[in-house]
RNA sequence: UGGGGUGUCGCCAAGUGGUAAGGCACGGGACUUUGACUCCCGCAUUCGCAGGUUCAAAUCCUGCCAUCCCAGCCA
């Protein structure tokens, strides 16, 4: 496959193979600690250091914690675990925008100084009346040409505290016309009394994003700072500011599509609005797009980083299927998930003709086709659980599992025949009573259509399954005016409290959890200690092209 | 009556004047002690629409249409 360059890597070789331009790449992830990364952000951060990676560059981690309101330590722990558990590695270049605070009062000194900022005492609803309309220009604040020298002294006492919240902003001086809303002379500086998390109540004056940001690349010295496309339109204002405000290094902000992702949604409020309604069990639920919980799911970092480098890099608005995102995860665990026996909704099988009191010990291989993997054995014996959905009573034309007098290979084990079924008061199945081949050990005798797996009754350890399905059951739930609550899948979890897993998943250690053969790859869910039963988190179902035949 | 984007198969996405890559999904088949995996085969006479330039256009020009973002003292 011939690997063409995205626009970005176009973008930036351009700019390596120019002389006036730095030869080198140095990128940055900058996200707010005021909530939890989602795959979204991993998109964006696997595109930024990618790029970093792929010229031989550096890339910084950034807290862009230029807002007292929302943000918190928790958060930055959480995102650089998350960070880490991607595989990425800053090193020692980790930064927070609050630690460069006093170098943004300086620079908004230098706009000022020049003219091109100035002290607006008009409150923010005057303000906002004055910014105009989309298709009707702004009017210039009345304090818009007042003298430097009030600017000058005026924002030295909003940083020293001598006036309210609210009372006044430092406003850059560009162009109330402008058809750019970004240029109608943005807010730099507002005053908030608000503790910050880190520089506590240091500073009552906070800079906007618009002016923080580009000062922040510039300080890191980061070259391209590729962000979402959301903020194009801010471009025209990033480069206002770094001309303006006499720093030495020059960035360049490029954007790109941000990550659509079927059937979820993705913005910290909408994800927020889950989690405190109770929606969904916290912030790593499984069935959450977060870092956190699709983790806890089993998804692993491989998957997500070929997820993220398959989808590719553009400026289309796209939402991608999220069946590539599982196609992702199968491939990976496929690779490398260790097979194990478990029943997860189990009927007894009976062997007639085997005898009690003893069993067998059959082997497979950990993962199939890798011989580094090893293999392991499982035990057999007259008293087995097996899956409630290999067994039909009246099978369709396309059901090769066991039924009525019907033959199948217990996996790795004997070939049984179904010779009865036994059935309690409500007609539900309670046992199959089977006989067996004992000449058919280990895969001899006669061919047969089906396979299914089985667990001894008497090694058998229980355990609960969460089955995951779609969280909602739209393609896009924002499109549907319904409230997120009826929206749901009701069977987005499904709880399986009687499974019978294999002794073998209990001694070998596999962090990426097994696949529960013909079932799915599954992973042990750690969070809850003080459960009494060990709780499996089904990360993805095997596809399953079984389709039952009516005619 | 503003500014900035984007429009190639159901979903992503190559393609940058020479006659539509690839992946996912889907359909069919082979293989199979996982109906998994793997392997074959099929899947856009057409690139938002309409004109134009050219021997030749998804690619160039003109016009139009659709759709997304922007009026926080959020990021």
């Amino acid at each position: 496959m011939t690997q063409s360059k995205n626009f970005i890597e176009i973008a930036v070789e351009e700019d390596l193979e120019n002389p006036d331009l730095p030869n080198y790449v140095h990128t940055r992830f900058p996200p707010e600690p005021n909530g939890y990364l989602h795959i979204g952000h991993a998109k964006a951060m696997i595109i930024t250091y990618g790029i970093a990676e792929k010229y031989g560059g550096k890339y910084n981690l950034r807290m862009d914690d230029t807002n007292p309101e929302k943000e918190d330590v928790e958060y930055v722990e959480a995102i650089k675990d998350d960070v880490h558990w991607l595989g990425f590695d800053w090193e020692d270049r980790f930064y927070y925008a609050s630690d460069f605070f006093e170098d943004m009062y300086n620079c908004a000194h230098v706009l000022i100084d020049k003219g091109l900022a100035y002290i607006d005492e008009q409150n923010a609803e005057t303000i906002r009346q004055q910014r105009g309309a989309l298709t009707s220009p702004g009017t210039n604040s009345p304090y818009r040409d007042r003298p430097i020298e009030e600017s000058r002294t005026l924002f030295k006492e909003m940083k020293e505290g001598k006036h309210a919240d609210g009372s006044m902003v430092l406003r850059a001086k560009i162009d109330m016309a402008s058809g750019n809303m970004n240029m109608r002379d943005p807010v730099l500086y507002r005053i908030l009394r608000e503790t910050h998390y880190r520089t506590g109540d240091d500073w009552v004056i906070y800079p906007m994003y618009d002016f923080a940001h580009p000062l922040e690349d510039a300080f890191e010295g980061i070259t391209h700072s590729l962000c979402s496309i959301e903020f194009e339109d801010h471009r025209p204002l990033y480069n206002w500011v770094v001309e303006h405000t006499d720093v030495t290094h020059i960035p360049r902000q490029i954007e790109f599509a941000r990550l659509g992702l079927s059937h979820t949604v993705m913005s910290k409020r909408k994800l927020r609005q889950l989690v405190e309604n109770g929606l969904v069990e916290d912030w790593d639920d499984p069935r959450l797009p977060t870092l956190r919980g699709m983790r806890r799911r089993g998804y692993t970092p491989k998957a997500i980083r070929n997820f993220a480098e398959r989808i590719g890099v553009s400026k289309v608005p796209n939402t991608v299927d999220y069946r590539f995102l599982e196609y992702c995860l199968r491939e990976d665990l496929n690779a490398r998930a260790p097979r194990a026996m478990a029943v997860i909704d189990p009927i007894k099988l009976t062997i007639r003709n085997y005898p009690e009191e003893t069993f067998e010990v059959f082997e497979m291989d950990n993962v199939p086709g890798d011989p580094d993997s090893g293999r392991h054995g499982y035990s057999f014996s007259k008293h087995l659980y097996i899956e409630r959905e290999d067994f039909m009573e009246t099978p369709d034309k396309n059901f090769h599992r066991l039924s009525p007098g019907e033959t199948v290979r217990l996996m790795g084990a004997y070939l049984i025949t179904c010779e009865e079924v036994i059935k309690n008061e409500n007609g539900e199945i309670e046992e199959i009573i089977a006989s067996y081949d004992p000449d058919s050990a280990g895969g001899k005798g006669k061919k047969v259509k089906g396979t299914i797996h089985f667990v001894d009754q008497e090694t058998a350890v229980d355990a609960d399954c969460y089955l995951y399905d779609l969280l909602f059951l739209a393609e896009d739930p924002d499109a549907d005016e319904r409230p997120y609550e009826e929206q749901l899948n009701p069977n987005s979890r499904v709880i399986m409290e009687n499974a019978k897993l294999e002794p073998w998943i209990f001694e070998h250690q596999s962090p990426i959890g097994f696949q529960f053969v013909r079932q799915g790859y599954f992973v042990r869910d750690e969070k809850d200690q003080s459960r009494k039963t060990p709780r499996f988190n089904r990360s993805v179902s095997l596809k399953d092209s079984y389709r039952p035949e009516f005619e």
